[in-house]
DNA sequence: CATGAAGCGGACGAAATCCTCCGTTTATCG
DNA sequence: CGATAAACGGAGGATTTCGTCCGCTTCATG
């Protein structure tokens, strides 16, 4: 099996040390937006993955080149999301409901450009997104046909409503279940 | 009656040019958040409201007193829109859908804290918002009562779902109606 | 209209941030 | 082990942004 993803630059073998790096600076990254922002300077995340600014931008040539590869890798995550509600939900809802739980609690590692935030998205990010969209789609068509889910459904819904619960709100521990108790109303408003 | 808020200082009269150049400076810094974001530069609104920076700092001493000025004055329009909800909603499920249409509809004016975004707000901003969640409790409150919303509804359900669809998205034509869609759903989950 | 207090404007010094550049270090391979 | 290409680190120049300062202008009042 192929590698994965080689985010930025898949043209030749990574050495290991910048393959490590690599992966660390994906995560400060993470954890730094949110703990800091959108804004957060790159000279931090550069310290937090524990290496040189030189280094940071030796792999994302640009601030808006790292903010769009966390974007790219969340779109992942979220398709991974996907894939795997519709494998295990007993029930069309079910598997909407597992698919925006999984975004919930995963929201401190997605980066997702709600409220303008991020960039418009890579092409390579749009395909995953659309992906994201067909499978979401495929959920939402089983509940139109055994009667559970309504007719003019749509995967947008469900998608920008998963996006909206996935902001992160660093400031209050009760946002979780705040999140949870919207998404129930919310399901239940979806049967015919 | 009284002047609604005098904002930032109300210890005396203000000179007709100078709250002349307030209101525009609310005016054009809600319009520039809004176009820009919230890293907007105080060198932009100053010029969009036609004013210089001294006069900008001059009535708002530091950035973020002019952002939480911004949030305090959003609240003060959602607790109006939430009275107004609750004189004209034939019921109160049509109160609660006229509340939280009321934000969809002015999301280009209102600056709300989500996604830690402005700030902390102020214990006057925190008094406001404590009125809101009373006005929306009594609306749940005879819902509660006539049996046609979920006794376990809390004000807080409706503020945040409010907000979180208030957040403005500046790259979507479609985002109102979106909008508008999740709401029927939601609301349609809250029967019991 | 005269006068003084309140308000205005924008140049400017300090601070923060971006990204580059290049001498030094390190992994890898024969 | 030794050579070499790849990767690293962080000082620093350029730019952006903040918030201040103070001489000039305008409103309000008698």
């Amino acid at each position: 099996m192929a590698p994965a993803t080689t985010p930025p630059a898949p043209s030749r073998e990574l050495r290991s040390d910048a393959a490590r790096n690599q992966q660390e600076l994906t995560r400060a990254a993470t954890a730094a937006v949110h703990r800091e922002g959108l804004n957060v300077p790159m000279a931090t995340i550069a310290a937090d993955a524990g290496v040189g600014v030189g280094t940071l931008y030796r792999h994302f040539p640009s601030r808006e080149d790292l903010l769009s590869h966390l974007t790219h890798k969340s779109f992942e995550q979220v398709l991974a999301n996907a894939r795997a509600a519709e494998r295990h939900g007993s029930t069309p809802t079910e598997s909407l409901r597992l698919f925006i739980d999984a975004a919930i609690s995963q929201r401190n590692e997605l980066v997702l450009p709600l409220h303008g935030g991020p960039a418009p998205t890579s092409p390579a990010t749009k395909a995953v997104r659309a992906e994201v969209h067909a499978v979401v789609g495929r959920i939402i068509k089983r509940g139109v046909d055994d009667a559970t889910l309504r007719p003019d459904l749509a995967p947008r819904d469900i998608v920008v409503f998963g996006a909206m619960l996935a902001q992160p709100r660093p400031t209050d521990p009760r946002w979780g279940a705040t999140c949870r108790r919207l998404l129930t109303m919310f399901l239940r408003g979806l049967h015919p």
